[in-house]
DNA sequence: TATGAATGAGGCTTCATTCAT
DNA sequence: AATGAATGAAGCCTCATTCAT
């Protein structure tokens, strides 16, 4: 029986809650109702909501890697990168409201005494980039590139991107930003291929 | 002497806790011990937390009409374009951490409850998202730009990067992400020019 | 110019404010919207919320004695005692929902350390209650009820009829009761008159 | 040992403060006070003041029914509604000072927007009214009454005069409104009956 | 007479967390 | 692994009242 444990349930409940309406603005108790769990269930998982949290990155993280994504495997030719920045655009459209990024929308709303999280945030932020930059670094050695194109800078650009993209769609509760960002970046990146 | 009247000490200190912490991070109580001010001060002022923050955007809105900013007044060279960028990366060294923009902050943080103040944050993204359209409309017609450019898309592409790039700074704890996105932004703009 | 004064503005507004749902959930700052009076205009006029309610029976208890009501004149038929009684059925129809009697309304509210307006209340009390008795007494005088009549405690009844009536219409939105509970003292005291 | 559970306490605690002092004078903080109960305790047992109005108005229908009191059977006899009317005579004796009828006071401090709660309140008064009615059907079918005796407005004179008297007891803090109110109440019914 | 600003206590409610079982 | 009950701090807001002008 591939019941799904009361922790996971947990998990995947908060990681819905905090996507939609954030870390802050979601309550334990919120969580525990929609996952329809008991109160003690909760502290018998986790140490506290910050461990909620870190889990839930956790699971986000594993997710990420291990999932037959886009994101998860490396992009080893524009077309993968085309559809690594699509994958989003097509995430966002499950749900009835765009979204910001769910990893973004945590990190932004941490303050700076949850040092522990600010550290995942960032590790998974540091995986991201680094699918990125590795792919612009062979694209580089491959000649791709100009010689003085600074593929670190150019990884963050992509995820500056996506973060904006997510965001102003979701202000914005439309989602042609996201969709013009992707756009715009893709062509930039076309045009300092050649 | 000049007194800043408490009303406005009140929005001022109340920008300043959003912008640093979030809306939902920030008590009512946070805002009047910052600015020194009784708890039923606040209630003579404001109908409520959400009245407050309606003020604060107000506040804000006209920070960026009035105020002696890039933003404030028209974009009318390439120049100016980039003195528009610049400024969120000049503005945001003021700070002893990178911040998020204070405007994707507050819109990011509202739930769908909130419908007047999605509509004051979406007037001002409109307000600035509008001002790079002209600009881009303007340079197209001068031939600045090829006939395909999507003038509005790429406004959107701007704010995005600018959004993006403030949020990952925050984020990562360093201007870095920040000052690549603007480069790279600027690049694509000035590639895309010719 | 017959102009109502402000004083005067904001006992009549109290009056229908208490009236309608009572004084404990009436803030002075909802008479003062009500009124379009300025809060400072309230503590010059009243020293107090209580001094205010003191106020608004004082103006009722002339009311009762001044104005050509048939409350205000003696008693002195038995067409005048059906008019006492029919008086609070024509006055509660001007309402668009059926409401207690001020007085009952506010008495009952009243806690045990608010003394003065206690008394006060009771006075108006004691007047209607003489108001019936006199007559009663005249008409025992006249032959009008058998000589064991107790006039006092039939005062208190009609009282308490009136009271239980305007009441419990009020709770049940329904004019109904108040119309059968007038009727049937009616019916009693002329039961008895004989 | 049968402990009462916190909930029972709250609810009994909470009936005998709003049946001296009425639900806009009685804060929460006072019901917890008088309880000693933890200040989140409430909110873990009901949902809002209003559940807690609820939960009393629900106890107090639930002792009218089922208790060995003269309210909670049927009135099958011209004692039972003697019992029926001293029956608020005797319980209002067991307090130091008089009191208002609590579902009377309850109801008459709901305001338009608490529906529900009137809701209970009426169906609460339909009940005894019932009971009443009910037993003048009876006797108007067995030829104790005139058959022109309007046995429906007939139970809401006895129940308004019961609000009325106990009302009226209150406010003037003497018992014998009360009781002329129920003495002549009874004198009419016995003359009408014949 | 009148004004706007200030005060501080208290009201209702929600929070994250812990305890005893 | 799970339960329901308890805790206390904090959150937002309203109250009656007073002050300086």
């Amino acid at each position: 029986m591939p019941k799904i444990s009361t922790k996971n349930k947990i998990v995947a409940v908060a990681l819905d809650l905090f996507h939609e309406n954030g870390i802050n603005a979601t309550s334990v108790d919120d969580i525990l109702e929609a996952s329809a769990t008991g109160k003690s269930q909760f502290y018998y998982y986790f140490k506290s909501k910050e461990g909620l949290i870190s889990a839930v990155l956790e699971s986000f993280f594993k997710f990420i890697r291990l999932d037959a994504s886009p994101i998860n495997h490396e992009i080893s030719s524009w077309e993968d990168l085309e559809d690594f920045f699509n994958f989003f655009l097509t995430m966002n459209k499950r749900f009835d409201k765009p979204r910001a990024c769910p990893l973004g929308f945590i990190g932004a709303e941490l303050n700076s005494s949850q040092v522990e999280l600010s550290k995942q945030v960032n590790e998974i932020f540091d995986y991201m980039k680094l699918a990125l930059k590795k792919f612009f670094d062979k694209a580089k050695k491959n000649g791709d590139f100009k010689k003085n194109i600074d593929t670190d800078s150019l990884a963050d650009f992509c995820l500056a991107i996506l973060q904006g993209g997510l965001m102003t769609s979701k202000i914005r509760q439309d989602i042609k930003p996201l969709k013009a960002s992707i756009k715009h970046a893709l062509k930039y990146l076309a045009i300092i291929r050649s």
